[in-house]
DNA sequence: TTTGTGCTGTTAAACGGTTAACGGCGATTC
DNA sequence: GAATCGCCGTTAACCGTTTAACAGCACAAA
């Protein structure tokens, strides 16, 4: 049972090692591994001894096989089948920018409540009016789903995902959501990331001198 | 020297505090904020401790001193103007959802290189070309940046911002930024994190019997 | 005034995660 | 073929964070 935090890395390690990948690299040693990661070299042979992959003095990891391993640990059972839930400006962003390059991963419904922007197809994903939300879940087989709508719809939103049989989501409105224990949520919240650079970033200009 | 993890909670209480304040709410418990963070009673003392305010007995929290006590801890004595670079989808989300609510954090300008959209005026921030971008840091004494650009460009314009004297950054980028020592850069992955939900998603589904 | 209750502030323990240390092995070189 | 070098796998120590426990106090009630 690993901890967030090294899925995190794991996830990571993955995107890192498919980009050496096709710039030809066949084999990493750890600390290089960590160098693009940003981590140790005990952490990477860490985390790669917990998925149970063995690479081999002076050789390193094989990059393929590595990037094989931890896809058989990362990727769940679960259908890779992905609901966008509200298409303003932060849903398009992610269907446009995050949507696109995954393959284990897919955007394969989004929803809102507008009525200009239901029955529309948004960046290759086709946008249904939240009646349709129980039987697409079902019939798409959707499993996890991003939560981009206005903080006062999150909640009642969240309620009816689980009522489909949602098992995950992502959620970026600025509400801890309520949910039943089975189901796992994941908050990524701008603004409070954007106080802790500010906080981080003072302390370190005041050690560097740049103020005070 | 608070952790990052520290920082993040702080941010998290006075948003809630402050919600709860146009709720008329004058005093608060150590669980009742625990309660809306997610956290522990005993991790809310701690915190709070840790930034030397003090409740009293039977009253709690005064919840406006409190909001008071964390902006004199966490607001730095580095200018609050931040710089958005990069005015694409995920760029104009941040302007629109984002930097509104925020008093203590406002985002000042935003950059772009493409030519119909530099002077234009996008969700009430002006766009500007790269080419101003040192000296509008400077008159602006904007601190803070948020990379909203895609990964090819993301090296680039971040050599450039710390060039400019720029403190700290939000990188949306899926890239790993090399800067100074003296900055701080938060990465926010949204394709790790929907990884992660996936994966954890998974387990709980598992646990739950609800796939086999 | 006295007693009782429930919360806070503080310290200590427990837990988890990161880092370090070291044995072992494969490749390469002489 | 032997030896040397460097990296991996593993275990243990270290550190930080979270959690628990307890003393003290303010207010309320009797």
């Amino acid at each position: 049972m690993p901890s967030e935090r090294t899925v995190e890395r794991l996830s990571l390690y993955r995107h890192l090692l498919s980009r050496a990948l096709t710039e030809g690299a066949a084999h990493v040693h750890s600390h290089q591994l960590a160098g693009m990661a940003g981590a140790t070299a005990a952490q990477v042979r860490h985390d790669v001894m917990s998925i149970g992959y063995s690479g081999t003095p002076t050789q390193g990891y094989e990059v393929e096989k590595l990037i094989e391993s931890i896809g058989e640990f990362l990727d769940t059972p679960l259908s890779r089948n992905i609901a966008l839930m509200g298409v303003g400006n932060l849903g398009r962003a992610i269907l446009s920018d995050f949507a696109v390059r995954r393959p284990t991963l897919k955007i394969v419904a989004a929803f809102d409540v507008e009525p200009d922007r239901v029955n529309r197809v948004i960046h290759g994903c086709r946008c249904h009016s939240l009646e349709e939300l129980q039987q697409i879940i079902w019939t798409q087989q959707i499993a996890i789903a991003i939560i981009a709508v206005p903080a006062s719809e999150a909640q009642p939103i969240a309620d009816t995902l689980c009522e489909a049989g949602i098992c995950g989501m992502l959620n970026f409105a600025p509400v801890r959501l309520q949910v039943p224990q089975g189901v796992f949520v994941d908050d990524v919240n701008i603004t409070i990331a954007l106080e802790k650079v500010s906080y981080f970033a003072g302390r370190k200009a005041l050690d560097r001198g740049r103020i005070g």
